[in-house]
RNA sequence: GCCGAUGUAGCUCAGUUGGCCAGAGCAGCUGAUUUGUAAUCAGCCGGUCGGCGGUUCGAAUCCGUCCAUCGGCUCCA
């Protein structure tokens, strides 16, 4: 007999062999119906594997994210099976479970393969899910398996073979597919009752460009029909927050072909809000000891060869600009960095100058490959909103510190609440890679794991994600479908300061090497701004929004009072215009609902009489009637509170 | 850059197996209407059907090629 703990700390008997689909079918039918996999001592496996020794045992089912896993990866064997029976000797690579579905990596060899092909291998998948087929798990030897793909000629899984170490190679067969793999696989396919294959891509092996590209199938699938159809209406409405929808829409950017591709253009209401992003950002760095500077466009190939960009960026990056006479060679600024370098060069500093900060809403260009466009989200020329700050080892923590509440700032601000911080550490396995002294980066890495607690920040530190020049703190966010872009990031660097010999006096009157951080809490304002639409689906913060109220005057009897009135607004800083058109009111505040103007003051003979506004909310309908002057209060406390909050 | 898909008016889309001057709604313009919380009516304007080349008596439709966009891959100082 064998000790069974369960979640709840319930510990239960069983005979040692017992399956976990065996223990849920001892609690209740309905729930071993339910169990896709399970996890035994902390290993997710499949439920129908014996347990012979005490264990603590967690039965998963589709409302745990493991559970899900295992429904998604045996769907990718599913989907495997099917396109083996309708594709006779096509290869296999990878097939896992991704965060939302799963995907397999196929070689088609001469099959011509494109969407048109993928509801013929659904409907196969849902007819060899109905057949409830089992997997079957069978240990085997390094040589058999080798043997086994030999045979079937399939260099993709000798590759992955070779790799494993003999005794640690399993097969799972269902049906008619036999797939190299550690599973864990669901009970049987039945399970998978609803099946989507979203989209098919070209893939290289095992991510090098340089290897074969295979094609890869997504796709997802769900145990009821009704939780796939909701799937596919939630992707609908985040379509539908895409920002390179809103942002048309919106009329905050374009882009056009003459201009050129990756080169956005910001329209009037864009570049407004924009502009207000960086006032906004200007004054918080004003008063936290920030001075801007400003830099040209381009620079000296020379200053990248310093600066040790040219090396490694030089070859995939814009051309150099000539001269045409003395044959000068100019780099489009790809950073800002290497100049802020040489402002501070530009004279001596001591000890007690420091921390340096100088900013500079920059602007910058670089190479991306065609197919990497997207949107505001990347492109071939942005805006960063860059600083660097010169200061001793000793100022990092504290420099950290204080650009992290730049960043909370922000974020507040505009209501940005789902973000991950994710700290890059050294690898401690290769010291090599990286420049600086050992002593200087143990501090640095230190004081931002340091600022993260004392700021109860909740972070995701990865190991060997840092620059070969320092650690450095990211914060992510997602966009409507879920990718996730980098926004702000604070970046500590030993490297530049070493190339362009900075220094500064000490007390000790000896020469030393500034510290430099380079930092941009929105990052770039095309991504900022691109993130923002998706997050706020184009209902900007009240102080934010290009125009904050509309007014809709009934008839063109009170255009006066209109008029009045938009002088009292403008006089109170509110961004307003007034709907001149002989429309019906109806249509008025449909269109600036469809514009998502937050405020509408409809106006008729009542308002003019009493000196009011009946002011509509946007998304929320009728607030009644108030003094014009409340109207204003109202707006001005409801930014207040946004800001100050 | 690679794989796959898409490309008809400013926007959203029709356009059957190749066949009359390529259609609609919205937006825009003009006029009428003077309007009370999500679409007033009428008329008009607007397209080298992504570009180029080919097949054909005839191409938005078939073929080739280039470009752009979308979904991925690779990349991202």
């Amino acid at each position: 007999m064998i000790n069974i703990t369960l979640p709840d700390g319930s510990v239960k008997k069983h005979e040692a062999g017992i399956s976990a689909m065996d223990i849920a079918m001892s609690i209740s039918e309905g729930l071993a119906r339910n169990v896709l996999s399970a996890k035994v001592n902390g290993k997710v496996q499949d439920a129908l594997l014996p347990i012979n020794e005490d264990a603590t045992v967690q039965l998963l089912t589709w409302n745990d994210t493991e559970g899900k896993a295992t429904m998604w990866h045996s769907s990718a064997h599913l989907m495997a099976e099917a396109v083996e029976q309708l594709y006779p000797g096509v290869k296999f690579g990878i097939g896992p479970d991704i965060e939302n579905g799963f995907y397999y990596d196929i070689d088609f060899m001469d099959y011509a393969i494109s969407d048109a092909d993928l509801p013929k291998i659904e409907q196969k998948m849902q007819e060899l899910a109905k057949e409830k087929q089992t997997f079957s798990r069978k240990a085997v030897p390094k040589n058999e398996a080798i043997e086994f793909f030999t045979k079937k000629g399939d260099e993709y899984k000798l590759e992955l073979i070779d790799e494993l170490e003999d005794g640690q190679i399993s097969f799972y067969e269902s049906g008619t597919f036999t797939d190299l793999c550690r599973g864990p696989h669901l009970p049987n396919t039945g399970h998978i009752k609803a099946i989507k294959l979203l989209s098919i891509a070209g893939a290289y092996w095992r991510g090098d460009e340089n290897r074969k590209q295979l094609t890869r199938i997504y796709g997802i699938t769900f145990p009821k029909k009704k939780e796939l159809t909701e799937y596919l209406e939630m992707l609908e409405e985040a379509k539908k927050r895409d920002h390179r929808k809103l942002g048309k829409e919106l009329e905050i950017f374009t882009f056009s072909q003459r201009v050129g591709m990756g080169l956005p253009l910001w329209l009037p209401k864009g570049a407004e809000l924009r502009s207000r992003l960086e006032t906004f950002l200007k004054d918080v760095q004003r008063k936290a000891g920030y001075q801007q500077v400003i830099t040209p466009h381009i620079g000296d190939v020379n200053l990248y060869k310093t600066s040790g960009h040219y090396d490694k960026y030089g070859s995939d990056s814009f051309r150099p600009i000539t001269t045409p006479q003395e044959g000068e060679e100019y780099f489009l600024k790809p950073m800002n960095c290497p100049h802020h370098c040489e402002i501070f060069a530009a004279k001596p500093h001591s000890y007690k100058d420091l921390p340096i900060r100088y900013a500079e809403f920059g602007t910058v260009y670089r190479y991306e490959q065609s197919g990497e466009l997207h949107g505001l989200t990347r492109v071939r020329g942005f805006t960063q909103d860059d600083a660097h700050i010169f200061c001793t080892p000793d100022q990092v923590k504290d420099e950290f510190k204080s650009v992290m509440d730049i960043v909370m700032t922000i974020f507040k601000a505009l209501d940005f609440k789902d973000f991950i911080t994710q700290i890059s550490l050294r690898d401690p396995e290769t010291p090599e890679k990286y420049i600086g002294s050992e002593e200087n980066w143990e501090k640095a890495e230190r004081a931002i794991i340091e600022v993260a607690e004392e700021r109860e920040l909740e972070t995701v530190v990865e190991y060997g994600e840092a620059a070969f020049y320092g650690p450095k703190m990211d914060f992510m966010v997602r966009d409507a479908l879920g990718r996730k872009w980098q926004l702000g990031t604070i970046q500590v660097d030993y490297n530049l300061p070493e190339r362009f010999e900075l220094e500064y006096t000490g007390s000790d009157n000896e020469k030393h090497r500034p510290v430099m951080i380079h930092r941009a809490p929105f990052g770039s304002m095309e991504r900022f701004v691109a993130v923002l639409i998706e997050h706020c689906a184009g209902n900007f913060p009240l102080w934010l929004t290009p125009e904050q109220a509309i007014i809709l005057p009934i008839s063109e009897k009170y255009h006066d009072y209109a008029e009045k009135l938009l002088n009292l607004l403008n006089n109170s800083d509110i961004r307003a215009q007034i709907d001149f058109r002989s429309e019906k009111t109806g249509r008025k505040i449909r269109d600036a609902e469809i514009n998502k103007i937050p405020f509408m003051l409809i106006v008729g003979e009542k308002e003019e009489a009493e000196g009011s506004v009946s002011v509509r909310k946007h998304g929320e309908g009728d607030l009644g009637a108030m003094k014009a002057e409340a109207f204003v209060d109202l707006v001005n406390t409801t930014i207040e509170q946004l800001l100050n909050a």
